[in-house]
DNA sequence: TCCAATTTGTCAAGGACATAGACAAATTGC
DNA sequence: GCAATTTGTCTATGTCCTTGACAAATTGGA
């Protein structure tokens, strides 16, 4: 017997959604201007307008001028009015920035992981964005959401962290519940490598296309999906776990299994241990062994060609099943031009209708990107998104 | 200066909708109920339903009775008010089917396909369809669309068929906009496989899982792959052409690289020359094979296990990239139980997190089946879709 | 300098769609 | 036969959107 509040609040919620993205799109803005291109009248992209505008999410910017008739008054997204924070989880570094409503950083900074994991981390966290906060002159309590990229594999449902073999005890806490209840504000923990894809996807090369993957290779190796626009989890949130493709070794050999066949075969210690096979004696590190390479050591380029070889076939795999139409590499290893331009060299040889292959446009920070990205996308959602109710 | 002829129609539509969708899930109902269960008013959900019913969509069935207080009149959805076609286009055989809005089957039929391919094939479809409508007691042009399974890739955007081996003549015309015309009915093509997950995921072993794969094996090899509950097509059509993936063979060899090296491997006549390889004599098609499996043979035992074996890496590399729950599979080999018994005992010796592994439902009309499924999506899609204006 | 043309934005009237609550109609059970 | 219950319509009211008239502001040319 309770009466609902909101009695017709449909029609408006969608008139103020194609208000806001008509904002977003063209920027700076007359109502005039709205009301054509939105195809609603005049008197009701006032109303809309009058009210965005005392709720805070509009504000008014400037005149038309120079044009005959009257001058309009434009408005355009008040960028503020919503702060969001991406945090990148690495084994060494956590990276963290705040960003508005448009995608700027108004925000960023970098610290050394804490070792001791688990509830540390939540502590560093908690402080980062206190810092952030300060740093952009508002509260933590205003931001509104938190995203944040850890390796391993989550649980889609969850947010559980299961296998995260570089980060010690984040697996045995329920990260995103602990740090969401810690800080007030609600949490999102997505891979760190999905969360790359997601960086390109907004703002890098996956641009323009619907449909590509990232891998990444380093010390570990991992995909991220992108397809039909959105990332794909899987049923247990492992897909693009390539660390586990049958390639590069036995796949029933019990010992590549569980470590994971194509991650034993073309990881950074694998492709260090293949140098030394081939004689080389100079490296210690991947950056040591590219130096080599440049410096014409062809052990070293025997050992980038054989890694190339093994990439090039596991990107055969990835086509056959995926058809992507771009595949972007990234980590220590993948965003090596010497690297990439080998597999674009085996690619051809190996797969009737080879993917571009481009290297990551943001390099170590696509993950905070990709953070930034879906903040950016779930602030829009929330504050605008159209939800019909489900019946 | 054109004056849009509907103005609000937006609040209407999504109450039709909520109408039509809890009408769908609960059959015979009352609109007090349907008022109760949408939040609508009982006056709003009385209009609603007199438009609809007018309109033919739905129909008063009965009247409630045995409980205290009036009798409620109760309504369903009028299934005939939508037919449509769904065909399924074999190297040999062409089935057929209409079916209503509610999915169920009004006709069914199969023919032979004509050997001369290419519009030969568009006149055996037009007559399967008046001969199916006829069959329906209705007649061709009531029909609302047509869902065309074919082999081959197709181009997501125009539906043109690229690659189609196994059917001469279709690659050469625009099947989908030729047959169109021809029917003055919308037609949809799509993959054979990519219907036959489909089939899997509205009525069979996918209903309850938004995360799969179907893995057609016969003469060729095909996936249809279900993830977040939507087909995957790639970019250029071609996601799931698994027979493609380096496995069973080295990547590098030309001859294998444009056949495909998987479907080299393990098609029907890569284990019939298995079968002979190890000494086997009695078989000269697959079903042989399988019986002299049946009949202690070791030579086909031998021939089913190697392909087992390969099948198994290929499932752990999909796994490893898509991380389905289940994969289905299908086909003349992939149907056979004893082959995927073989299969489930490899399985989990390549992959550390295997997926379960079931065998179609719907055996050689699971194509036939997602026809269906997509053509009573697509009818509830455009009779009661809300669809909101893009900006 | 003044006026026509143009554009912006508000006002007022009217229509579609929703809700709430009263009430008539129909049915069960005592 | 009557109370209780349920269905479905009627009436009144409110929100949101549109249209067209009109005031306000600006440009450019006579």
């Amino acid at each position: 017997m309770t009466s609902s509040v909101a009695q017709t609040p449909i029609a408006r919620k969608i008139s103020t959604n194609a208000v806001i993205r008509t904002v977003f799109a063209n920027g700076s803005i007359s109502r005039a201007d709205i009301a054509k291109l939105t195809g609603l009248s005049k008197q009701t992209i006032s109303d809309v307008v009058r009210d965005l505008e005392d709720d805070g999410w509009l504000k008014p910017v400037g005149q038309t001028d120079g044009r005959p008739g009257r001058n309009a008054i434009t408005y355009e997204i008040n960028a503020r009015a919503g702060l969001a924070v991406s945090i990148d989880l690495g084994s060494t570094k956590i990276a963290a920035a705040i960003c508005d409503l448009l995608g700027n950083v108004v925000a960023e900074t970098k610290v050394s992981t804490d070792p001791r994991g688990g509830m540390h981390l939540v502590n560093q966290f908690s402080d980062l964005i206190v810092e952030l906060a300060f740093a952009a002159g508002t509260t933590a309590d205003k931001l509104r959401l938190v995203v944040l990229g850890s390796p391993g594999v989550l649980d889609p449902a969850t947010g559980h962290i299961n296998v995260a073999p570089s980060i010690p005890g984040i697996d045995a806490i329920n990260l995103r519940q602990v740090f969401s209840d810690r800080m007030a504000i609600p949490v999102i923990v997505e891979n760190d490598v999905n969360l790359a894809a997601q960086g390109e996807r907004w703002r890098g090369h996956g641009i323009e296309t619907s449909n590509f993957a990232f891998v990444a290779l380093g010390t570990g190796v991992g995909m991220g999906i992108i397809a039909n626009g959105t990332l794909l989890r899987g049923a247990r949130g492992a897909a693009g776990e390539i660390a586990y493709l049958p390639i590069g070794g036995d796949a029933f050999d019990p010992g590549g299994f569980t470590l994971g066949t194509f991650e034993s075969a073309v990881g950074s210690v694998a492709m260090l241990r293949r140098y030394v096979g081939f004689g080389g004696r100079n490296a210690s590190t991947v950056a040591d062994l590219f130096a080599a390479f440049n410096a014409g050591e062809t052990s070293a380029a025997a050992a980038i060609e054989e890694t190339a070889r093994l990439v090039a076939v596991a990107i055969a795999a990835i086509g056959a099943a995926l058809d992507p139409e771009l595949v972007i590499t990234g980590g220590s290893i993948g965003s090596r031009p010497e690297l990439v331009n080998a597999i674009r060299g085996f690619l051809p040889r190996c797969t009737p209708y080879p993917p571009r292959i481009e290297i990551s446009r943001f390099g170590n920070r696509a993950a905070l990107m990709g953070g930034m990205g879906i903040a950016v996308e779930r602030m829009h959602d929330d504050l605008f998104g159209v939800k019909l109710r489900e019946v």
